[in-house]
Parts: C-alpha cells; structure tokens; sequence
DNA sequence: AGCACGCCGACT
DNA sequence: GTCGGCGTGCTC
C-alpha cells in the first residue's frame, strides 16, 4: 500500500506547493484536488487548497508533516476552477494559493468554523427527535422562526451563527441548535410552498417589444455555439440590459442546470440589477438569483458562494471578485460596462475581471457578452481584428427618446466677452437649470472632484496645505470642516492663518463637488440640490437611499462625481452639466483621454432617456478639441479608431504588452536603485531581448505615508516575450534588498 | 505574509 | 542589566 501525499496550495508569497502525509486511509481516500484541508505551517495551522494527489514527495520524509483534516462539509473545487486559479496566478505572476484562496469565502478559510458549515445531507440527517428541545416560548416567536425557516430554504449551507443571528433566543448555543433537531423542516415545507404558489399565480410581466437590433443581438448570443466573445454596443439607453436578460432567459431555459455569471463595475449598481433580475426570472426559486460582491455580510456572502458552488445558484450577479466564484454549470458570462476601469483590482493580485471572464469562457466553451457604449479600445480592436464578434445597437430602444444635444460652452468667450458667471457656473448653464427647475425636470451636474476645493492656499505667501504623510495637497471638506488627505485619509482643522506667514487671507482654490453644491443653492434659487460623491454616501445603503430621493423627484439639481454617471436610469432629467472635465485633455497618462471620453458619454446619457428632450452642456477652454467635437456627435467610433491610430502610431497599448515594476522603499533613492537594478537583471534573461525597459520614475504622488514610491515600465510586443521575462525576473528580484516592498503589475491601467 | 531569531539604544 | 527596535530567513 503505497502512502498518499497531498501537494497543497497556501495563501503565502512563494510560487510553491507544499507536500503533506494523508496519515490514515480515510484522509488518503478524502484526498482529491480541489479538496480543503487544514494543515500544520510553521508554528500555525492554515487552511490550503490540494492540487495534486500523488503517491511520492520529493521533500525528505523528516520534514514531511501530515494533514490535519479535510473539510468534508465543503465539496471538492472543480478541475477546471483550479485551471481558472492556475491560469491568473501564472498570467499575473502570483503563487496560485494566493490567487485561489482568497477567492473562498472567510467561512472556508478559518478551520475552526468548518464544523458550524451544514452540507445539505447532514441538515436532513438530523431527526426530529429533538422537538421537544425547544424552548416553549417558541410559538411567539413564528415570525423569527419563520425568517429562519426562509433562509433555510433559500440555501443549501448556513452558518449556525446565522441562524443564531435570525433566532437568538430559540437557538442560543450549537448544541440546541443541532438538538433542536429540525422541527423547523415543517415550518420550511410550510413557509416554501406558498412561496412556490405564489411565484407560479404571478402575472407574467409584460415584455418590452425589441427593436431589430436587439432582436439579432439575442439571437446571435442564443445560438453560440462553444467559446463565443461578444462585443455588446450599444448607445446608452439602447436596452443593453434587456439583450442580457433575454439572451440569459433562452440559455438557461435550454439547459435545465445552466449557470449565467453577470459582472457589473461596482457594488452601487447590483441592486437594481438584482431587482430587474428577480422580476424577469420570478419563475425561478428566489435562492436561484444571489449576488457576490465585497458589501455583503460575512455569512450571507458565504451562503451566496455556496449556492454558486453547488450549483444551486443559476444567476449570480456580482463585482469583479465574483468572477472567481465557482461555478461547475457555468454557461455564459456577461462583463456589463466592460471599459470600466473598476473591473481592475488595483491592490493585492491586480486582476483584470474582464479579461478572467474572457479566459473563463474560453476554457468552457461558452458564450461571453462584453457590453458598452464606449467599450475599451483593448476589446474594441479585438473586434477589429475579427476575434470578438460585434453586435450594434445604435437606437435608443424606449420610442420618441433620442441622444441628448451636446453643446459646449466656451469658458474664454464667456470671459471675453464679459459675460456673468456664478462662482464657475457659466451664464448658460445657469439659465439651462434655472430653466429647468421651471418646467419641473431634472438636471445633473457632474464633476470628478469631491470635497470643497482641492487646495487651501495663501494668498501673500503662496502655501499650500499639504499632507504630511504624503506628497499631496490636502482637500478642504467644508461640511466636516477638515483639511484631508485623499491618499492616506489624513485629517486635520482648517488653520485660521497661513503657518508660514501668519496671514490671515488663505482661500480655497478650486471646486470640488461640495463648493459647487453651495453654489448652486445661491445661483438657482428655490432649487433642491443633492450632493452625491464618496463622502455623501460613505455610510452603508445611504447611496441607495440618496438615489431614491432623485428617482422619487424629490430632488431638481443633482450634484456628483462619476458616481452619478453610471446605470441610473432618471426618468426626468433633460440636463447634465460638466464642469472642469478640461484637465483630462492634457494628461501625462496615455488613457486619460479614453477615460474622459467614456465617463462624458456615460453622463450625457442619462439626459432625456423618458422622451425629454435632452441637453448636455459642458463648459471648456478647448470648446474645439477632438474629443469634444466626437462627443457632440454621440461618435464613438470615430474616437475609437482616431484613438487607435494613434496608439498604433505612439506603440501604446493594445499594440504593445506592458507590466510595471513598483517599489516601495523609506526614500525615493532607495527605490529608484531597486529598479536600477532590476532593469540590469533583464541583461541576463534571453527573453528580454524582445522586451524594452524604460527608466525608473518616481510616481506622481511619490509619498504615501511616508513612504516613496518609484516604478519602472517593461513592455513588448510578444506578450510571450513578457510572460517570459517577467518569470524569469520574479526570482532574481527576490534575490536584491534594499526596499520595504515591490510588486509587479501586469496590464497596468495606470502609468 | 507571519513568525521566529538576532543584535544594538533608553528604561522599570 | 532587559524591553524592544526591525533586518534576515524560513515555512512541506
């Protein structure tokens, strides 16, 4: 009998497997990859994932431990998602534990809470022998029990904390809530049934018809067959969603247990997806439909998992980290709004979600739907080239709404000429909303900065508040009545003179959201403003609630960041007004433009979709910049294929691969040496003959937290060529010191 | 990443 | 005299 080993993947910075003994043959018969297992590492016990099974280890046999347990409440993770792990930890340079592991939910990671995990088997093992053990005061209790009982039914693991949670007094400890032996199954029968009943006597909702456009679109998604790239694009307002929900219907409808996985960009936009989804999809058992996204609580999100995993789950809609979910029936994949930057995980393993779920869909033959009004140029040219198939929606789908008029205002000629203006709202924009709020519609004024100003300075000595952790100017926040860094979330009181001078004139400079919002109160008198930015909505639901004051008209002047620009469908706003969107032109950052573009489209199109006639009005210094004159002309393929050519042109991205080296150290020396040396180590690798390196640059805020920060860019345009060269690198870099921390980035966003 | 070991300044 | 600073090294 030949000893079993298992080769287990840990959450740990080194690109090894660790080897362990199975001791007894009921551990060597639990071992299969993708099995859980707790294991002895170092001075502490950790939870791994088994990747091999194999019968010799190359470790000596002295330093070999053995496995703690298996976790037998969780079923083994499929083949193909470890592939799905192995794939990103390998293309983003990571070790695949650290790919893999984070990516369970925190019930699985903590073996000591392996035991309070009840697999469905187990919960119907358990016999109502226990009845009696219930407290008597039980009955007045039903509406708990009965909340209890839903969530029961509504999923095929809870966490006994949960329950507690739902029912503290019945169910206090484990040991009555295993003893209390399921009375509560009667109760589950009784509270799902008339759930059933009711979703089956519920109205089929009437359809929308579908335009051509979108009629083809579902077809053509429908019929795929086998790996299937989808490039969705569709004018804002052309019904995008609907294609989504038809094309999910069909497919699901065909295959019994079909899985459907749905990305959107952020957290804020799950709600009303979630909603049109339950309300198309009523037929399906409401447990069918669950979300995954970082704003769940602990249990429910491990709950929503367990669903996905074991199938159950035939919907699951959630932000970029759901791409990484487990789903063994997983038949097609839709990215919604693919160009947004937020897809980008930008700390820790720094995945493109977009670009797994394309991986994804190819490693399971199935079709994906990549959607947008302004998709990225990456996939843009894709489609190009012919790889992502495209399909055009170029209408609005609801009848008489059209695209909104966009028209500059020229900030100089207003200057020139004289003309009034109300603390940077142009005399046109403030008529535009003063006309507005007379007729009773809604306007939206959209600026990407928040706060009050964005510097504090003094007049007689030319100061700057800055923070003192980092290289940053602080923020002024008039509400809160702070200085506050955006970097490091350093706050401090507004000085009432200049440190340096002592003069007492020291002024905001700028706008930001909150100083715009104060000014609009004044320059359109009567007039309701809200404010919606990060500060305004930091606390948990309370952008929910904000949105629903506009959606309810209980608002006439929106006031926000980028925030305000995505998915909301305000049924009465006929006005947005952009201000200060100028900076972007001029960026160092080679996608600034494209961001700008994207964000300007999103916004405008949330003018007129109900049949008013819309009006976007943005104020510049450059009234005849390219990009304005392609975004007054709703022309998003005439920037798309200016933009590429002159990516082409600059050897930008998509044309050339590119991975960043940053550094971290305690002085801006000692990183930028680090990356000296780095770059001489490519000397030695014979791939890096195809890859450039540029120099070492500090990063535009250099300082954070008093530590100096420094990158230096690779690129080339083999990308086998850089997956090559950043292999062979990883362990030579291993081998310099001299800084706190360094990582590298492959497909950075932001350079 | 944790968590050790290991060698030098201000304190019960 | 030691408590503790973080540099260096290891984890099957």
């Amino acid at each position: 009998m030949n000893e079993v080993f298992v080769r287990v993947a840990l959450d740990h910075p080194l690109p090894t497997l660790f080897d362990y003994r199975c001791a007894t043959p009921e551990m060597a018969a639990a071992a299969v990859p993708g099995a859980l297992v707790s294991v002895p590492f170092g001075k502490r016990h950790v939870v791994g994932l088994v990747c091999e099974v194999t019968t010799h280890s190359d470790v000596p046999a002295e330093r070999l431990k053995a496995v703690d347990k298996f976790c037998t409440a969780c079923p083994p993770l499929s083949e193909n998602w470890l592939a799905l792990a192995a794939f990103a930890a390998d293309y983003y340079q990571r070790g695949l534990g650290e790919v893999a592991l984070p990516a369970l939910p925190q019930a699985l990671r903590d073996t000591a809470r392996w035991s309070r995990l009840f697999a469905p088997e187990e919960r119907y093992r358990l016999t109502p022998a226990g009845r009696a053990a219930l407290p008597d005061a039980l009955p007045a209790r039903a509406s708990a029990l009965r909340k209890l009982a839903q969530a029961l039914a509504d999923s095929d693991y809870l966490l006994a904390a949960d329950a507690r949670a739902l029912h503290p007094k019945a169910l206090p400890t484990l040991d009555t809530w295993q003893s209390s032996g399921w009375v509560e199954l009667d109760v589950i029968e009784a509270a799902a049934v008339p759930a059933a009943v009711a979703a089956e006597n519920a109205p089929a909702p009437a359809l929308p018809t579908l335009t051509d456009e979108q009629d083809a679109a579902v077809e053509a998604i429908r019929d795929a067959d086998g790996f299937a790239p989808f490039l969705l694009h569709g004018v804002t307002g052309s019904g995008k969603t609907e294609v989504y929900l038809r094309a999910l219907a069909d497919i699901l409808a065909a295959k019994p247990a079909a899985q459907a996985l749905v990305l959107v960009p952020e957290i804020n936009l799950t709600p009303q997806f979630e909603a049109a989804f339950r309300a198309r999809f009523a037929a399906l058992d409401s447990s069918a439909i669950v979300t995954l996204h970082s704003g769940l609580a602990e249990g429910e999100r491990a709950r929503h998992w367990f669903a996905a995993h074991s199938g159950r789950a035939r919907i699951v809609l959630g932000t970029r980290l759901a791409v990484l979910a487990s789903l063994p029936q997983l038949a097609v994949i839709v990215v919604d709004e693919e160009h947004d930057p937020a897809y980008k995980q930008q700390e820790g393993l720094r995945y493109s979600a977009r670009d797994l779920a394309i991986y994804r869909a190819k490693q399971l033959g199935v079709p994906v739907v990549l959607g947008s009004a302004t998709p990225s140029l990456e996939s843009w040219w894709q489609a190009d080239q012919g790889r992502y198939k495209r399909l055009t929606l170029s209408r609005r789908a609801v009848a008489d709404a059209v695209l909104p008029t966009v028209k500059l205002v020229d900030l100089e000629e207003e200057r020139r000429r004289g003309r009034a203006s109300f603390e940077g709202l142009s005399g046109p924009l403030v008529a535009a909303l003063r006309a507005r709020l007379e007729r009773g519609e809604q306007s939206l004024v959209f600026l990407n900065r928040r706060g009050y100003a964005p510097q504090l300075a003094c007049d007689a000595c030319g100061w700057v508040a800055g923070c003192p952790r980092c290289s940053a100017y602080v923020v002024l926040h008039k509400p809160e009545r702070a200085l506050r860094c955006h970097h490091c979330g350093w706050e401090s009181r507004i000085p009432r003179s200049c440190p340096e001078c002592g003069n007492v004139d020291i002024a905001p400079m700028g706008r930001g959201t909150q100083r715009v919002e104060e000014s609009l109160a004044s320059a359109v008198p009567g007039a309701r403003v809200l404010r919606i930015d990060a500060d305004s909505t930091r606390r948990k639901g309370s952008a929910q609630a904000l949105f629903s004051d506009v959606h309810a008209g209980e608002v006439d002047i929106l006031v926000g960041t980028q925030m305000i620009a995505k998915g909301h469908d305000f049924q009465r706003v006929s006005l947005v007004g952009v201000l200060n969107a100028d900076t972007a032109l001029f960026s160092h950052d080679f996608r600034a433009s494209e961001r700008l573009f994207a964000q300007l489209m999103q916004v405008s199109g949330r003018a007129g979709r109900a049949g008013l006639p819309g009006e976007v009005l943005i104020q510049t210094r450059y009234p005849r910049h390219a990009l304005y004159h392609a975004l007054s002309r709703h022309d998003y393929v005439g920037f798309a294929s200016a933009t590429l050519a002159e990516r082409r042109d600059a050897h930008l991205p998509p044309f050339v691969y590119q991975a960043l080296l940053r550094a971290e150290g305690r002085t801006l020396e000692a990183a930028l040496a680090f990356l000296q040396q780095a770059a001489a180590e490519l000397t030695q690798i014979p791939a890096a003959a195809r890859v450039t390196a540029y120099d070492a640059v500090p990063l535009t805020i250099v300082k954070v937290m008093h530590v100096h920060r420094a990158q230096l860019l690779i690129e080339s345009a083999s990308r086998a060529a850089l997956q090559a060269t950043l292999r062979a690198w990883q362990p030579l870099l291993r081998g310099l010191k001299g800084v706190l921390r360094w990582n590298l980035e492959v497909d950075p966003l932001d350079i």
